[in-house]
DNA sequence: ATCTATAGTTTACGTTTGTAGACTTATAAA
DNA sequence: TTTATAAGTCTACAAACGTAAACTATAGAT
């Protein structure tokens, strides 16, 4: 019952950033680090694991025990998917005062000001005056 | 039953969206709204609405039928909570670059270009050089 | 006054998610 | 060699979700 394509949930999230910042880790290792942050118990933990393996979102290196379990999918993908899924869900029209605002209250480095800053006056060029809304399907406005 | 502080379901979202765009509507324009962009049947979009009202994130004006139903939180404000929710829940890290990915590929209009540009620029002279992960836990690499 | 279409309410049902106990088995310790 | 600890698997269970049929009641049509 290998399910692919389905979405991480918040739990499962968070047992995947220990892994991606170690790197691999055995269930034992995520479980030691995700015991300092939250009260989930060890059982809790190995089950976001294997549903985490069903999504194809880990695999392992098959040991028997004291497995290694590894990502599929590197940290700067999931985040960048998951936050497309964000904003494409969301008004065309708005969205942009959104992650401004989102922006405003977001530390960011000197390096990721300045290749921000580079990708703004290029898109200033082309950049239409207004963003159409997308809310509403297209001639929803007809009589029928 | 009315159980507030839940987060709207993506379904859920949907609606607010047609809702939001006409400023309030009944049941029949967001069927009528929601036939053209999607197979629900309008049970279904009932039960969304009914759910949307237990959550608070609508009320309605009391009307035995043909009632109107009115967002109790605006679409910005909304877009601007997942946001952050979004962005919280990923690692500081890397976050910026993932931002500006996303802003790689999305329209903006002139203004929130302009805007976002201004913002920029106010941040960069306090901007530190590199943002430490959060992904783990303070002290996770004490031995034990 | 009766009927009909439909807005709103109830009930339903399989799947996903959060959460975790119970069980099985392998390795390290005694 | 026996045993205890714990890694991995199975089972569980309530709540949330996607999806929608069935039911109730009301306003408009005849």
């Amino acid at each position: 019952m290998i399910k692919e394509n389905k979405n991480m949930t918040t739990s499962e999230w968070e047992i995947m950033r220990v892994i991606w910042t170690l790197g691999e880790a055995t269930s034992r290792q995520i479980i030691r680090v995700m015991h300092l942050k939250t009260d989930w118990s060890p059982s809790t933990i190995k089950t976001l694991i294997t549903r985490l393996k069903n999504k194809s979102y880990l695999i392992d290196n098959g040991a028997v025990r004291d497995r290694l379990y590894k990502p599929t999918i590197t940290e700067h993908d999931a985040m960048t998917n998951t936050l497309h899924q964000t904003i494409n869900s969301m008004c065309a029209m708005c969205v942009g005062d959104a992650i401004t605002n989102a922006i405003a209250s977001t530390t960011l480095s000197r390096h990721d000001i300045l290749r921000l800053q580079d990708i703004l006056s290029q898109k200033l060029s082309t950049a239409p005056e207004a963003v159409a809304c997308n809310c509403m399907p297209n001639n929803w406005e007809d009589e029928q």
